[in-house]
DNA sequence: TTTCAATCATTGCATTTGCAAATAATATTG
DNA sequence: CAATATTATTTGCAAATGCAATGATTGAAA
C-alpha cells in the first residue's frame, strides 16, 4: 500500500485527487435527479437569484459552451428558463422555475456545505480558515501566471503573491 | 469584480477552480505535443519506471476505462508500449518508448513541479507543508466518507479524522 | 451616421468521457 | 482437480466535452 506512492504528494496532483473524488461522490448522489455535479452547481447557484450565462460560467467554473448546452438540458427538464435580457439583448438571463427551486430546496442539506464538512473533518477552525485563504491565494497565483500562457521555469512564481 | 462573489469560498468550489485552471494551463501547453493533462501525467509518471494499467490509474487519478483508451492513443503515437505481465497474465505492463522518454525528458522542466511553484508563489515552506498535509487529510476524509455512498446530513464528517 | 472592434451566447465537429458489461486470468476453497 | 470468487483490462454505447467559428448586439471612433 505504501509502495505505489512516491511523487504522489505534489499539490496539483493532490488537489486533482480531491476534486475527482468529490465529483464522483456528488455525481453518484445527483444521478437520481438527472444531474451531474455541474448541473448541481448551476441549480444551487441560481437559488441566489437570476444570472446571465456569463456570470453563471464564472460562478460555477463551467466552460461556457458546455454550460450553454447544460442549460438547454436543464431547461428541457423544466428546472430553469432562459430569456433575453431587456437591457442588453446579447445577454440571456437564466432563472429557476418553481420546479427547479423546489428541487434545489429539497436537496439543499446535502449540498456542498456538507461535502465541505466531510473534507474538513478533524480540522480546527483556524486550520480551515488558513486552508481557505491558501486556496484563494493559489487562485490569484494562477490568474497571474495565466497571463503568460506558459508558466516558464518558475521565475514568475513568487512575484504573484509577493506584491 | 468583487460583485459576483458571494458563496464562492467553499472549499470544494475553490479547489475546483484551482484544478480547472491548472488543467487549462497544462492543456494549452501540452496541445502542441498532442497531449492533454492526463496524457502528460501518464508520460511523466512512466519516467519513474514501468507500471501496470491499474497502478497507473491509481497514480494518475485517471478513470481506468479512460486510461485504457488513452494508453491506446499514446501507444499509437509511439510514446509507449503495452505488454502482458509474464508473472500475471491479467496485468498489462506499460512502458515508455525511446520516443516517449525523449519527449518526457525534453519537457520535464515545465512539468507539474513548476505548476506547483506557481501555485505556491508567496507561500512559506511551513505554509506549503501544512497545506500539503491538509490535502492529504482531506483525501483520507473523502475515502472514509466514500464508503457510505452518501454524505448524509453531516453527522459523519468529524468521525473520519477524529478517530 | 457609418464603420470597426468588443462582448454574449450558441452551435459544428471530432474527440473523449464514464458507466456497466464483457473478457480473461488467477486465487481460493472443498 | 472442479467450482467459485476475485482481480485486471478492455470495449459498447449513449452522452458530454472543448475549441473554434458563427450570429447577433452593443460600444467607440471618426
Amino acid at each position: 500500500m505504501t509502495d505505489a506512492r512516491a511523487e504522489d504528494r505534489s499539490i496539483p496532483f493532490l488537489m486533482h485527487q480531491i476534486v475527482g473524488r468529490v465529483e464522483r461522490l456528488v455525481n453518484k448522489w445527483a444521478r437520481p435527479l438527472g444531474l451531474k455535479i455541474e448541473g448541481v452547481r448551476v441549480l444551487f447557484r441560481l437559488l441566489g437569484g437570476e444570472r446571465s450565462v456569463n456570470e453563471l460560467a464564472r460562478l460555477t467554473g463551467v466552460e461556457i459552451s458546455t454550460l450553454s448546452r447544460l442549460l438547454g438540458r436543464m431547461s428541457a427538464m423544466g428546472l430553469l428558463t432562459r430569456r433575453r435580457d431587456p437591457a442588453d439583448a446579447r445577454s440571456v438571463i437564466v432563472s429557476l422555475t418553481d420546479t427547479g427551486r423546489k428541487l434545489a430546496l429539497e436537496h439543499q442539506p446535502v449540498y456542498f456545505r456538507d461535502y465541505e464538512e466531510v473534507l474538513l473533518g478533524g480540522f480546527t477552525g483556524a486550520e480551515a480558515q488558513a486552508l481557505r485563504q491558501h486556496l484563494i491565494d493559489m487562485i490569484d497565483n494562477l490568474d497571474a501566471a495565466g497571463d503568460e500562457t506558459k508558466p516558464g521555469a518558475g521565475e514568475t512564481a513568487a512575484r504573484a503573491a509577493g506584491g
